[in-house]
DNA sequence: CAGAAAATCCGTATATTCCCGTAGAATTTT
DNA sequence: AAAATTCTACGGGAATATACGGATTTTCTG
């Protein structure tokens, strides 16, 4: 038995840190890895690895793109998120979408090596520090079941970048060639679907979900 | 010779990675590895390492705010930022705080152990990577010798966390026990220094700047 | 202690965001 | 082809945020 392991992480550093991690496993072979979305995505195309660990916050792509697109793609691939991104909201939604392991980076070894190994296996396997953390804030919010899955239209995927740009609703407008009416429109929309109030909130959010690069 | 090398990074899996890359070093030797800042400031008041390296998100605080306090109390310790938080603006601050390198966590062992080398010996380092980033960003913007330091006073930054926690102006006053109008003064002042026109884009700045913690 | 910096307060005015709707056209899904 | 979703567009009104200018008290610092 040899589990073929692919890792996706832009920091070469972490990429090493998991290697280390696994290189002692028998039956774990790490086949590939890649530092950005695209190069995984031209990576599967050409072989698939068994297990795949990906992170959240990529140069390019988020993972909340890519999660969805491989999994619909490549149903054989069970991808585990390895990430530091640990808001409830950003769990739920990968989960969602058939992610079947979400670990964080702080993660030792053992633990590490059994989520690959659930996921290999086709069982759910959720970090057991996140598993704790998650529980409190259950039980400290009253909407324990949203399955909420923060998905945005292209357009208002488009008109969130230009607000966390800095463009008001005016100058959206202007550049998109639309009304400033309709500009609020999927403003408003952007905030519903967030689940946000305001502005601020609003970029805090986007930025939490991996949804814009809010590096530059 | 010997340098002793502390490292500050929440996660386990970045340590990892960095102690397997310094391991094989002859002269340099891992004496200390963190989690977080306070068990960083704790540890330092007992011993302190000839080089810190350093990670600007922390889950208790930023780098941000601890290099200066680090510098200011332990002029000995040469401080490398690792990070993968690379905005100009960020890394004007550091420098200007005193750390002596700047590396990325995408960085590779070479590069690695020869910031900490350049440190050691008290020059400055910066990734060549970053070096060449920095340039273009130069060439592209206007104001080239801008040393920003973004300085907020106290006040001023509790209210940035607060707007950034979604509150009103309103809700802010209310919670400080202040007018209105003051929190409403406070919160042009923060515009006016991080030098944006509305929140999005404050919000926006506030994070890459690394003052505040945008986690959970 | 003196001076500087910070924190507090206020008036007026405009700009922008947010909330409540409705509705046809275009696109995608079933 | 029918159903669902998305995109576009518009109105009225309330709430917030930004801009400009000025002023007093408190706190820090040399």
């Amino acid at each position: 038995m040899s589990i073929k392991v692919a890792i996706t992480d832009d920091h070469p550093l972490a990429i090493n840190g998991i290697s280390m991690m696994l290189a002692s496993h028998p039956d774990i072979q790490i086949t590939d890895t890649y530092t950005s979305g695209t190069a995984l995505l031209e990576g599967l195309s050409q072989r698939q690895p068994d297990v795949l660990l990906l992170d959240m916050l990529l140069p390019d792509k988020s993972g909340i793109d890519l999660a969805p697109v491989i999994i619909k793609t490549y149903p054989d691939v069970r991808i585990v998120v390895l990430t530091s991104l640990d808001t409830p909201a950003m769990v739920k939604s990968m989960l969602s979408y058939g992610c079947l392991g979400y670990l964080l980076k702080g993660t030792d070894q053992h633990t590490l090596i059994e989520g690959i190994m659930h996921a290999w296996r086709r069982e759910e396997f959720l970090d057991p520090v996140l598993k704790e953390y998650l529980l409190q804030t259950m039980l400290k919010t009253d909407k324990p079941n949203t399955a909420n899955r923060y998905v945005l239209t292209k357009r208002e995927t488009q008109i969130l970048h230009m607000v966390i740009a800095g463009d008001t609703t005016q100058q959206i407008a202007e550049k998109l060639f639309i009304s400033a009416r309709t500009a609020e429109t999927h403003r408003l929309s952007i905030l519903k679907k967030l689940e946000v109030k305001n502005t601020a909130s609003l970029v805090k959010k986007a930025i939490q979900l991996g949804l814009i690069d809010y590096h530059i």
